[in-house]
DNA sequence: GCAGTTGTTGCAACTTTTTGCAATAGCATT
DNA sequence: AATGCTATTGCAAAAAGTTGCAACAACTGC
């Protein structure tokens, strides 16, 4: 077998050493949710993370997984932005700070690599002194596709 | 007495004619909604708009706000964005499009001026044929002063 | 001015998330 | 292995919106 890498091979294994480190906790909640977590891929709310844990636990409690949450949040295993009706999209382990555009005509949303977002960062930079929190960033409008077979006009359509 | 201009002095006297041209129709709680957006500066959320609704006539009805609002939004009588939080921010007759910035620090806004978006905008219509709504756009993030005196990392304060 | 059409309202139930608080249970120490 | 400190949990209630539906009432046409 090979050697194991200094910061460990998986990141997961770091996390209850890291809460405790800070004098939090590792409890059988948290290691529900970190185990929904790792199974996942892009975005997810928080009420389908709350349903997974259940799937997994039964007794998963809502507020204990917002909670959680936040502190995975401070820890910076998760980021979360906000999806098109505003409700919180988490983003599980960020590996290159981007932010995320959503098209309000098919739903559809993708990322937005940070030097796309760059000239707007440098000038809200420059201008204002205010750093952009990239990984928050939602962008609204309409894809291609959308803006094309709808009116030339805009886009009054909500998320259901 | 003046003459009276083409499109009528006061913009909040189109509404009524607006509505009836779309075949919908001029209510007594419409009338309410819009009285308090007549006297509505900068932003407001939904809840904030239901109080003060409620404030003028006390029998007004949560869903009856919102579903005009989403009316209102499809005239372009008001637009929303997100705050901090994912809540909607709605803001009254746009004169010029704009978006906004939120210091997750000190809960401050400020309005993003089209020209600071421009490059962003047109990035993301080169490369994807994606037309950005700028009205919606909320962009979070730290201010010169929070991102001064807080750490020099990451903020994760959250809005309350 | 009356009647019909159908857009709106009021209501109730539900979803998603937050918050306060007492009880529980990690974890470091002894 | 027992103990204490206090971070977390579970629960219940509240806030903010959304949705389905039957009853109501603008507006159009006659």
């Amino acid at each position: 077998m090979r050697e194991t890498p200094p910061t460990a091979a998986d990141p997961w294994d770091e996390v209850p050493g890291r809460l405790r480190a800070r004098g939090l906790r590792w409890t059988p909640q948290r290691r529900t949710l970190l185990a929904v977590l790792a199974a996942t891929r892009g975005h997810v709310t928080g009420a389908e993370l709350v349903e997974r844990c259940r799937a997994m636990d039964p007794a998963t409690i809502p507020s204990t997984v917002y909670r959680t949450l936040d502190v995975l949040e401070e820890l910076g295993i998760v980021r979360h932005a906000h999806g098109l009706d505003g409700r919180e999209e988490f983003h599980v382990l960020p590996a290159a700070d981007h932010g995320h555009i959503w098209c309000s005509g098919c739903l559809g949303t993708w990322d937005v690599h940070a030097d796309e977002a760059a000239a707007l960062v440098a000038v809200l930079a420059q201008r204002r002194g205010f750093r952009v929190d990239l990984s928050h960033l939602s962008v609204v409008g309409l894809c291609e596709g959308c803006a094309g077979e709808g009116q030339p006009g805009r886009e009054a359509q909500r998320a259901g």
